[in-house]
DNA sequence: CCCGATTCCTTCGGGTGTGAAAGAGTTTCG
DNA sequence: CGAAACTCTTTCACACCCGAAGGAATCGGG
């Protein structure tokens, strides 16, 4: 059983502990049955819903820095999940699209965080979970700023 | 604006993000006023209140795995925070203790989380507060068991 | 038109995490 | 007692993140 009380009503510090433990958790799951990592998978989600997408947008969204997602599409392109190539509008980006490849990844991958959500949902309940993804929403979003 | 609709409800990826946005802010307050980042400042906490501690305990408390517990606790040897010496009762373990540097390094660091802390219950009001606490607390607890 | 400011991405150096395997110490049991 | 099993930490190779700095393309004012 792990020990949280040690940092105490430290809320910043009990989230990353949280993360850390789903994580890892998730991240096992997902190379097993998807071959991807969780950083890979929240890419794979981005492009199947939305489309090809440039690199600041998928930074912004995933509140990534730049060279994150540099590294991080790198990564993906030489395992061939997606394909990066200039934008012909503004040559200064990127544009980053799923391959046929990354579609059935992000589909494997879609089913695993799909159930693995399903099974937090159980553990803490329809109504705690709604308030800590409402919670949640709020803390991603930019500091300072409603959500609006 | 940060857009967060893209994960949808993936309430594991929004956790990563939330954390991802709330570690750099605290990350770099922490470096500038007390000159630790935020893992460290969390293995300064728990030597603080408890004392004297093994890698291995540290690791359970903070969900680290034993590399990791190794590398910070080096890094922040080498800087001065804290001393490993082997334990002379069982000569396998290594016992992390705060130096006198440390100490005052995680009082400053206790000011400041204390007072981010603060902004983050503000900004969800401490209803919602106290639900992601007890979320939280229940998913970083190991999987599986109830918290007891 | 052109030079400076801006934007977008990448590179660089370094901290932080993982799983797998190795090394050292302790315990267990035949 | 001694070999096997176990526990604790470290090392290794790698993924992933950051801030700072650099290079290429675009934009904007003179």
């Amino acid at each position: 059983m792990a020990r949280v009380r040690a940092v105490d009503r430290r809320l910043f510090l009990l989230i990353e502990i949280a993360a850390r433990r789903l994580s890892r958790d998730a991240d096992q799951r997902l190379h097993a049955e998807a071959g991807v990592s969780a950083s890979q998978a929240a890419v794979l989600f981005l492009l199947l819903r939305r489309g090809e997408r440039r690199m600041g947008a998928i930074g912004e969204v995933l509140a990534l820095g730049a060279p994150a997602v540099t590294g991080l599409v790198s990564r993906m392109e030489q395992a061939g999940l997606v394909t990066r190539r200039r934008d012909a509008k503004d040559r200064r980006g990127a544009l980053v699209a799923l391959s046929e490849t990354g579609r059935l990844a992000a589909e494997r991958a879609d089913a695993v965080l799909r159930a693995f959500n399903t099974e937090l949902d159980e553990r803490l309940g329809d109504e705690a979970a709604d308030t800590l993804y409402d919670a949640l929403t709020r803390l991603a979003s930019d500091a300072g700023d409603p959500v609006g």
